[in-house]
DNA sequence: TTATATTCATAAGATATCCTGATCCTTATG
DNA sequence: CATAAGGATCAGGATATCTTATGAATATAA
């Protein structure tokens, strides 16, 4: 069996010409390397080093094996670089999923913070829903995911990040009370206007506002916030509006942003990782560094 | 310390995602597997593996890892194959020196028999005075030389091919008999054009014809033979030829050759190397091919 | 729920490998 | 001829590695 060991001691004789001081300084005895350089060129069917009672000689081909020797050794340094890089906390490749009502708002806050803060970090994004999200970390694809909660899967960790309270988003024209403090009831004979099947924010405002205004509603289906917004400045109806949206996307003056009566309905936004995952601490302080960001 | 037998244990999981069955791959218990891997993880301070009771999945870390471990066991492969290669009798690199008199007379007749029968064979050439093709020999510059006997180093071992006659090359307007066989004293009074100083053929036939014309000659100094014999045909004097030269060098019939009177004149021409060398199994078959082509 | 199977980790003892230190052999040098 | 230099060889002990047996955790089946 070809061994790192014998190359890196072939090497040594190679630069030092020289069995004793090849020894030295790869620290060991002359006869130990002796040995492992016998071994090789055994292992190798081939004569390495002319020896001269005087002098040594590296034959042609012990020219081309400690040329490619060098190359090899050169790479196994690099992955120990590469290692040694990615073990250090918050390093290396983190694949992050999140999903489409949440990543056009957080990710913008936490780029920045992440990049400033964990500078060897590489994330690898994912948008997409939360079932597939959820199958692709527990199928190992993704490390991570930014989803609404709860997921309860048993072999899947969860902390919550933040509380995020919806709001109603209504026609400017209408000319309602900002201050106003609505119910569910308010929403009695609105035309609810909501995302496509499968995002999660659907669901929890439909569970929210019970089966009220869903005949309208379930059918329109649009497939962003920004989709659904411009619909309500254009007075096709209303909706529900998580609050991390609503700095980013009302810069329209034809909407208004009514917030509900206490108990105010939320979404709770947390991270969600393999139980078994070896970067647990680290999901942690991704987890502290979204807190921060959302504060 | 990262070892090969770490990286290919590695791989072997990353391909089978089961310990188990990697184990049996590289033919070693699971438990010497698992160990190894376990080692490896310590080594880069990096978990590879995340393992799972019911089945494992590799890190992205791991992914990137496998990545440089294959690209370095493909090396290693390779290295394990240029040496076999290389290890096969008369193949590989071998460095060989030619004297100018031999090299472009024998060289057409022995590469191609040589590319023939040795098809692995890479042979580098240098074509330079002996002096110089010994010193490089000594040096390890070349591997093995081909010039006229004797050398006569004591670390060098020479094994004779072949004995090439001199002729005599006189210009056809002489009109001399063809057959017959000339003296050194034959050359009394003519011109005797000879090589440049250092070129053996030239010591060669000063010592065989004595100092006998060398007041008219020796400021000749040609640089190839195929000049000594252009100058012969125009008629400005003779020189002594070898006979190996005589198949490609005449095709003028401005030049006669003469053959001299028993003994006749001659040089040896042999094979030398390194007694050390370790491919001396190698340069006899060189040499019995030489014999082979020259006969 | 309990038994069984799967899968990786751990432990103990056997084995193979590797190293050290002493010594030998060959050859160059004064 | 004696000495020094440089690599090879050898014996014994230290390390590392392997194997077998077993353990622990979890999924699957009865």
């Amino acid at each position: 069996m070809l061994t790192f060991k014998q190359l890196r001691y072939f090497i040594a004789v190679h630069q030092h010409r020289h069995f004793g001081n090849a020894a030295e300084e790869v620290c060991v005895s002359q006869p130990a390397l002796s040995m492992q350089i016998r071994d090789l060129e055994k292992e190798l069917g081939l004569c390495l080093v002319e020896r001269n009672a005087r002098s040594i000689r590296i034959t042609p081909e012990g020219e081309e094996i400690a040329r490619r020797a060098n190359q090899i050794l050169r790479e196994m340094q690099d992955l120990k670089d590469y290692a040694k890089h990615a073990a250090s906390p918050l390093s290396g490749i983190i694949r992050l999923g999140v999903i489409p009502s949440l990543a056009p708002y957080i990710l913008p806050k936490l780029l920045p913070a992440l990049i400033k803060q964990y500078p060897d970090l590489q994330l690898n994004l994912r948008e997409t829903l939360t079932a597939s999200l959820v199958s692709e970390l527990k199928h190992g694809t993704l490390d991570v995911i930014l989803a609404a909660l709860p997921i309860e899967e048993p072999d899947l960790e969860e902390v919550p990040i933040f509380e995020d309270h919806f709001l109603l988003a209504v026609s400017s024209s209408r000319n309602i009370d900002e201050r106003k403090r609505m119910g569910a009831d308010d929403l009695h004979g609105e035309n609810l206007l909501l995302l496509e099947e499968g995002h999660c924010l659907r669901d929890q405002t439909l569970s929210f506002c019970g089966s009220i205004g869903q005949n309208q509603s379930a059918n329109v289906g649009a497939t962003s916030i920004a989709t659904v917004l411009h619909m309500v400045a254009a007075g096709y109806g209303v909706t529900v509006l998580p609050e991390i949206c609503a700095d980013t996307e009302i810069a329209d003056d034809r909407i208004t942003l009514l917030r509900f009566a206490e108990p105010q309905p939320s979404r709770r936004i947390g991270l969600i990782w393999r139980k078994t995952s070896p970067k647990s601490e680290d999901y942690m302080a991704l987890a502290r560094c979204l807190r921060n960001v959302t504060n």
